[in-house]
DNA sequence: CAAAGTTTCGCAAGCGCTTGCGTAAATTCC
DNA sequence: GGAATTTACGCAAGCGCTTGCGAAACTTTG
């Protein structure tokens, strides 16, 4: 049987709210007895069942992290970012992966709603809101959204940019002289998805180019996604000469794609991809990326996870921030 | 105010312990009671409190994984395949990152503690057992190492051979021709390094290669790290025409250097990473691999910490699963 | 139809901790 | 040196749930 606190109590020839107090800096002990007890606690290796503690403080120091997918190197940037500023102040991260599986996110928040966490960031997901908002505990609880949007303004969020990322990056394209620009983005259901597609038109129009409907496609965001896509495009009528890929992992497999088929990057296609992560500057040729700002998506989202337990905010404060361009060698024209 | 247990039993009109058996599936409640019950529950939503479960069940259904890395693609991997048995078994994961921090690792170990989860799996880690295994602990707890040695067959663990994939890469770089095979590595003190030097020297005594400790490199498990050993490297008074590189990130790291550097794979340096990644099949040339069998890794270590937690098995059980030899074109010799 | 068995349910203790409140002891003040 | 504070500590309730036990209601038997 694990030692507790009544243990330490009767060791000491102390009261439990003595014990208690001691081992939690709080006033109302003296010196003598805050040493004994905490010598005595040591000597026996005593940890506090933290199920207990939660349950009678209501509340636990620990944060939840809950992440739709766990292969993106970018949010684990995210998630790390997080970590280093929840680190600072006192609290633990536990990290939930949903694999995309809205099931799944539903059990997770249950973490939220059963007290086991004191607040959770969502990290991503594009089943949005619908059964968050709804629930009751949504305004109770303590939740920031990162990348993920919710049809009304209803949670506090952090937000890329993603339409300001995707137009710079074809207006980037424009300028090299490329014409016919393929968007490889999500579910065109999804907010986010529409978002990057209207800073793609914009930009589009701005730029004076052509736009050409056939020339966005919604994949999966897993590699094979990004491998088939680009076969089933060069089978299509359009052909594009440069491609905007919007989730990491899809542009992964969209390059090893071009390359299969015996292409070359960027004098057949441009790529410009996304995320800075491990990889992009190994691929052949180092890869134009929008570049996620995960540094400080983490740390807002943590800033603004404490204020709301803390309540010294209210819901529905939004951050956005704007990806960067970093232009390397696939999305330079020869021609230029 | 979060709905309770004793609010449900007013509602419905029966004890709360009539109500907490209807809600668990218990035998002893009528059928009728127990559809009053379930109806009246999800009209109001109403959550257990996990934390008071966990209090009075002294069981919460959670198993932490804590990991040392999350950078690196294989263990996402791992934990997927964790977290997909642990579906189906009913237990929830939750992912502990430890950044190779042992103060950290410690702090999420009180997870453990304090019965907030079941059990835990280890991934990596190389700051062994020291304190895990002097602490009291580690005999009532439900505890598995993944690819982590300890000093004493204390724990149960599932195990990648690394001695055995070395050895196979040496002799497959052998055979190809190459002579000054090099092996990077991580910290010489380490068990689990000590383990590839030792494949690695006995490889090259069987095929008849001279051993020239000078080959031998550690480095951190970082991108950077890779980086940096290959620029020292060429500098050295050695020249390898081989790299045997044993961490993911790193062997990254490796590639872009010598890329960097200006010299060709396989034909100035073949390499041999570790890792069968998104990333593997992309790099240029796609590169030979160690795999690692992440998937059964977590099969095995879901399998046997279940096993623990419900006391079928006793711990020192050890299973050691062999890397698998991919080979690409980044170790075959153009003289071959 | 009474005896025996079975079901259904409530009572109450308890999981290990926190915290408001009250009292005894130690300290301060004039 | 006695009243007024302040400090140190114990008491006990309570966090929301589970579970062993016993009582009442119901069903089955010969």
């Amino acid at each position: 049987m694990q030692i507790t606190l009544k243990d330490i109590a009767r060791m000491a020839d102390v009261a439990e709210s003595t014990v208690s107090r001691a081992l939690n800096d709080k006033p109302g002990v003296g010196r003598e007895t805050k040493l004994k007890i905490l010598k005595i606690a040591k000597e026996n290796n005593y940890r506090p069942n933290q199920l207990a503690r939660g349950l009678a403080a209501k509340k636990t120091n620990m944060l939840a992290v809950i992440m739709a997918e766990m292969d993106s190197p970018g949010n684990i940037e995210i998630v790390k970012s997080i970590e280093k500023a929840a680190e600072k102040q006192g609290y633990q991260i536990i990290l939930c992966n949903t694999n995309n599986q809205e099931e799944k996110e539903k059990s997770y928040l249950s973490l939220l709603e059963s007290n086991q966490v004191d607040g959770a960031i969502f990290i991503g997901g594009k089943l949005v809101g619908s059964h968050l908002l709804r629930a009751s505990f949504s305004q109770e609880n303590a939740i920031v959204l990162v990348n993920r949007l919710a049809e009304e303004n209803f949670f506090t969020s952090v937000l890329t940019d993603y339409s300001q990322g995707i137009y710079r990056a074809v207006e980037h394209l424009g300028k090299q002289g490329f014409k016919k620009i393929a968007l490889v983005c999500g579910d065109k259901d999804d907010l986010i998805e529409e978002e990057k597609i209207s800073g793609y038109k914009k930009a589009l129009s701005d730029a004076g180019l052509e736009l050409n409907d056939d020339l966005i496609f919604s994949t999966a965001a897993d590699r094979q996604a990004g491998y088939d896509v680009f076969l089933e495009i060069i089978e299509g009528d359009v052909i594009p000469d440069a491609f905007i890929s919007t989730r990491e992992l899809t542009t992964i497999g969209l390059v090893e794609a071009i390359k299969m088929g015996g292409y070359f990057i960027p004098d057949d296609f441009a790529v410009v991809g996304y995320g800075d992560n491990n990889l992009t500057s190994v691929i052949d040729p180092p890869l134009t990326v929008l570049s996620e700002p995960v540094e400080k998506l983490g740390q807002y989202s943590l800033e603004f996870l404490l204020k709301l337990i803390k309540e010294e905010m209210d819901s529905q404060q939004i951050k956005v921030l704007t990806p960067e361009l970093i232009i390397r060698e696939s999305s330079i024209s020869k021609y230029n």
